[in-house]
DNA sequence: CACGGGACTCTTTTT
DNA sequence: GAGTCCCGTG
């Protein structure tokens, strides 16, 4: 990324064509953040546009936040106030609460998250009895199905008109009723908050040019990862007047398999007649033997757009390719290497990354990493939220701000354990449901009595009781996180924490979670800017689609190795990277090679290799743990795409001595590596 | 309701 | 081979 405050001729260009919708094909590297953050600032100051009359967005809460700080250092207070940088799913939920009352929504509504999604689902299996429990993987088809429904505004009624199987018949009706569900729970889907909007837009003229008015100029960050729904979005907030900047690369795009159509790129110039398309063909980012590697890979894919990557840092280092016996070999060949490099050259851990295809194949690497003591970073696997501990308090602040969350309410219900089973839960369901009651209402309500024992309709009345209390006490508090604690802690939830830990440390760790969770809430109210920011209802529907956490502990120590997948790895970069797995059918990964989209895997490929900022290594093992069994392994075809002369091929050293405990021989290594040093 | 054995799978993931 | 999930038994 150019850090120079100096933009290039074609970053200046962009940054200052503003006559018209305007495409901006960002190569890797190509400072796009730069061209998006300077563009605001000139909108503002040269063009005298109000920042409050400006959006940007993007895909990420970090992208989002990166955005922010940056355009905060080329505006001022005054200048910058209003401007809106955010996800499309948080612009989303904002239009959303704006224009609640032309929504089929109430005060106060739920967004569930794909967890939620998924029990909802299950429920309405179960009790439709649709073909049952073969629950798991037909949930999860019905999911992706119903969210691509949803993504391209195909309404429920709708559905059945597109299905091809049996199946898509089912899942539409399931569609039906999970929309109802969700209304009836007055909740939203992630889906929902680009979905709605996009309708609401659509369909009532006076709320879309109230959102025209209001967004003068509209910037759109990786945009090859747009969905449908979310172009139609940016089609209807520009308006006919078009002023828009869009800012992608559709040799970046690797999201399609989640809906993600690159071809909104060439669509975009078939709806706008009169786009301007610039091309940020600079790299500031890598030596240009790694960017010839990349030219060199991604050649072989189709292209709307031609572009090709170059930069003036010198040749640099050649491009190496490491043979392994096998997978364990290559962990071990990466980590050594990794040591040895830093040692000898004075580098920091964080200056290194090493990149895969699946997150399975981080665990060899893992113990190899801690055998010889290496910090590292692992990203990926599940996120803040996803975490059990954060999700559970969260359901009791959901269920406080919106009694009508039966999601919520089922989640906290047993948990920690009261003895009410499931039993005692499909009845209350069944009598909620008759009553037209929400499943809270119902558990405090008389007549249950009449369908269920004595023992269950007292402990369902306390914790309903409990629920209320707390909701009354939390609702009219100015200093609502201290109330929060002692509630999960009355809750008994703190102590469940503490007696279904495995481990002391994991224990710790859940705790830990929890005190984040509150600290962070504190810290949304103690940043929100005007009062209706401030109140505990809005600052927990936000915590649900923010990642402020990770973003904390990211901040702390950070001096380590980074391990992440090939996906997770877009957007950064590293001076030296590793690629492992270059082997058929895990790079280009099988299910690919069957379903035809080795072009989404080349592009993969591509993204890995611009990460790299002076040093590229890539391993490949000759056989690889599979179920059990060594596989015979074939070296990827994407190797063979590389540029040869430019690859440095390093065959597989003699094995150390057989039989060595791993832990000495990581000592051992070091030992030598030390004394090399210390000469 | 909790525990444990057997079956099953093993690409990528944000909001 | 390991981790997860489902279901049956105690």
């Amino acid at each position: 990324m150019s850090k120079a405050s100096q933009l290039n001729d074609k970053q200046l260009e962009a940054m200052k064509y503003t006559q018209g919708p305007l495409l901006v094909l960002a190569g890797a590297g190509s400072g796009k953040t730069s061209v998006i953050t300077r563009k605001i600032a000139y909108l503002v100051q040269q063009c005298g546009i109000p920042a409050h009359r400006i959006t940007a967005m993007t895909f990420t809460n970090k992208a989002a936040r990166e955005m922010k700080e940056r355009v905060g250092k080329l505006l001022g207070k005054e200048e910058g106030k209003g401007l809106s940088v955010s996800t499309f799913h948080t612009f989303g939920l904002n239009l959303l609460r704006i224009e609640l009352k032309n929504t089929p929504l109430k005060n106060n509504f739920s967004i569930l998250d794909a967890d939620d999604c998924k029990r909802i689902l299950m429920d309405l299996m179960h009790r439709d009895n649709l073909s049952g429990a073969e629950s798991k993987e037909l949930i999860a088809k019905a999911m992706k199905k119903i969210s691509d429904w949803k993504n391209d505004l195909i309404v429920p009624e709708q559905a059945h008109t597109t299905c091809e199987t049996p199946e898509d018949v089912q899942f539409a009706h399931l569609y039906q009723l999970y929309e109802r569900n969700l209304r009836a729970y007055n909740a939203v889907d992630f889906d929902d908050l680009i979905v709605m909007p996009t309708r609401l837009l659509q369909d009532n003229a006076e709320v879309r040019d109230r959102w025209q008015n209001r967004v003068r100029y509209l910037l759109v960050d990786e945009y090859q990862d747009t969905n449908t729904a979310q172009y139609i979005l940016v089609k209807l907030l520009v308006g006919v007047m078009g002023q828009f900047t869009a800012v992608g690369d559709d040799d970046q795009s690797i999201y399609a398999w989640r809906g993600a159509k690159p071809e909104n790129m060439a669509l975009l110039k078939e709806d706008f007649r009169n786009l301007k398309v610039i091309k940020l063909e600079q790299n500031y980012r890598s030596t240009s033997r790694i960017l010839k590697a990349a030219n060199h890979v991604i050649e072989n894919n189709p292209h709307i757009f031609d572009k090709k990557l170059w930069s003036d840092k010198g040749h640099g280092e050649v491009i190496r390719i490491i043979t392994c016996r096998n997978d364990d070999d290559e962990s071990e060949r990466v980590v050594k290497d990794l040591l040895t490099h830093k040692l000898m050259n004075g580098k920091n851990w964080k200056d290194y990354a090493v990149l895969y295809r699946g997150n399975f194949q981080a665990r060899v690497l893992e113990t190899q990493l801690r055998q010889m003591q290496i910090p590292y970073k692992l990203s990926g696997g599940q996120s803040f939220f996803g975490r059990a501990e954060i999700k559970d308090v969260m359901s009791y602040l959901r269920i406080i701000i919106n009694p009508e969350d039966d999601s919520a309410f089922l989640r906290i219900i047993n948990t920690p354990k009261r003895a009410i089973g499931p039993v005692t839960l499909e009845k209350l369901g069944l009598f909620a449901q008759e009553n037209h009651l929400s499943l809270l209402a119902a558990a405090s309500d008389q007549r249950l009595t009449m369908v269920m024992p004595k023992k269950a309709t007292t402990q369902l009345a306390e914790f309903a009781g409990f629920i209320n209390d707390f909701t009354r006490e939390l609702l009219d508090d100015d200093e609502p996180v201290p109330k929060i604690r002692q509630m999960m802690n009355d809750a008994g939830y703190i102590d469940y924490l503490r007696e279904t830990a495995a481990t002391p440390a994991q224990e710790k760790t859940k705790i830990d979670n929890v005190e984040m969770l509150y600290t962070s809430i504190q810290s949304l109210i103690n940043r929100a800017e005007d009062v209706d920011e401030k109140n505990i209802e809005s600052v927990i529907r936000k915590m649900v689609l923010l990642d402020m956490l990770e973003q904390q502990q990211e901040d702390e120590d950070t001096d380590k190795v980074n391990l992440l997948t090939l996906h997770a790895s877009k957007g950064l970069e590293f001076p030296f990277v590793y690629i492992m797995g270059l082997e058929e059918e895990l790079l280009p990964h099988k299910n690919s090679i069957a379903a035809e989209t080795i072009e989404e895997e080349r592009r993969l490929m591509y993204v890995g290799i611009t990460r790299a900022q002076q040093g590229l290594t890539l391993t490949l093992a000759e056989q690889r743990k599979n179920g059990g069994q060594m596989k015979q392994m074939t070296p990827s075809r994407f190797l063979d795409e590389l540029p040869q002369d430019e690859l440095d091929w390093l065959g597989r050293k003699k094995k150390l001595a057989e039989n060595v405990d791993p832990k000495q021989q990581a000592q051992q290594y070091l030992q030598n590596l030390k004394a090399l040093l210390k000469r």
